[in-house]
DNA sequence: TGTACATCAGTGAACGCGCGTTCACTGATGTAC
DNA sequence: TGTACATCAGTGAACGCGCGTTCACTGATGTAC
């Protein structure tokens, strides 16, 4: 509607800025059956429709993108815990986990890179996942804190229960990704036993005697 | 001391089989930093001490390798539970961390490997390694069903209970595998966390009301 | 608005390298008689 | 025990291929005046 403000729709910086993503989307959907490691910087360029040389002008190398595409992806967890964290009341069990799995379904490419390389890529992009990992569970035992019941536990007992709700229900992730597919029984069967691994925490939580170390 | 029953005192199957182990270790502890997809036929070949070509005569492929790497690996984890199984009395769970701990320093190599291509690597070499773990869950929950108190508990919970102590106890040995070293205050702290949530996960089985499904 | 120059995302040729795999082979070990 | 033949773990040359990286370049976009 107003006059036109460059020669063209789009500035240079805008474009790179759209390569650059290219670049990143392609990594992650070659990276979903091979790993980052059996992607070759070749092809990464080639996916994103610029000449291998092109690659540079973006990234110093395959490992440098791994370790941005590391951090970008932990965004999405930790949006997902920020909405969880916003939503009212205290969350049933069912009730977070069936959030759970439709974040997983919405976004399982990005699931599927963090549960590949957490442990199985380049040390770098494997720190990187850790990293993030550490201050997800950081703010789920401040939240914690938050929680009637909870308020006069010390903060190591929250870390070490934040730990183990984000260990356990990072491992139903990766059962979520290997099942065949939304729906199935096979997927039923792993968001039941989530359900009840959950619970069963939950217990133990009541019988805690915090303070005990 | 008796006569000698052979012109050489190896046979040429135990001479092959020789180098077939060499192979696997040789696979091993090149993959335990850049995991296996970051490892040559040709690497392997040469670090075993044989022509790449002579390779074939062992496994079809590194994918075959692996494979029967993963399996051979999950070996030592199975004796493990075996082991812990024949010792006497009720565990705590001081003391089966402990061992835990032990056998991890023992066979680090081994541990790494399976932490880096459970998720990571090749789909078969993860899948091998994934279809053992389920195995060793079967086994613990077999256990825990000769467990006194837990005798009435139906399948399908011990199951559940199982499947958490043993994901709970793998990431436990990830962490001590990323560890500075063995003694180290770092080690001391995830020690005594993955203590702290064992307790808790005792804490809520005694709580759980079975047959609640 | 118009011109002259700077910037820089993307191009394309070229390089040397390690890779997986083929093939015909060698020679020590094993077996049949 | 001795001989003739079969087996087969390991050899070495050769192949075509995709890789990461270098380099000088192009031409559209951006900026200064």
């Amino acid at each position: 509607m107003s006059a036109a403000p460059a020669p063209s729709s789009t500035t240079r910086a805008q474009r790179k800025e759209r390569t650059r993503q290219a670049l990143l989307d392609a990594a992650l959907e070659l990276s979903s059956d091979r790993g980052l490691a059996g992607v070759s910087l070749r092809e990464v360029a080639r996916h994103a429709g610029i000449v291998p040389t092109a690659f540079y002008r973006h990234f110093a190398s395959m490992e440098e993108l791994g370790v941005t595409l590391a951090a970008d992806t932990m965004r999405v967890l930790r949006r997902l815990l920020r909405d969880a964290r916003r939503s009212p009341g205290p969350a049933t069990a069912r009730e977070s986990l069936r959030i759970l799995v439709r974040e997983v379904r919405v976004h399982e490419p990005a699931f599927r890179f963090l549960a590949r390389e957490r442990h199985g890529g380049q040390p770098e992009v494997a720190r990187a996942i850790t990293t993030e990992l550490r201050l997800l569970a950081g703010e789920l035992a401040a939240d914690l804190a938050r929680t009637p019941g909870l308020e006069q536990w010390p903060f190591d007992d929250l870390e070490m229960v934040a730990d183990l709700l984000v260990t356990a229900m990072l491992d139903v992730v990766l059962e979520l990704l290997s099942v065949p597919r939304p729906g199935s029984p096979e997927e039923a069967e792993v968001i039941t036993r989530a359900e009840k691994q959950m619970r069963l925490i939950l217990l133990g939580m009541a019988a805690w005697k915090p303070t005990h170390n």
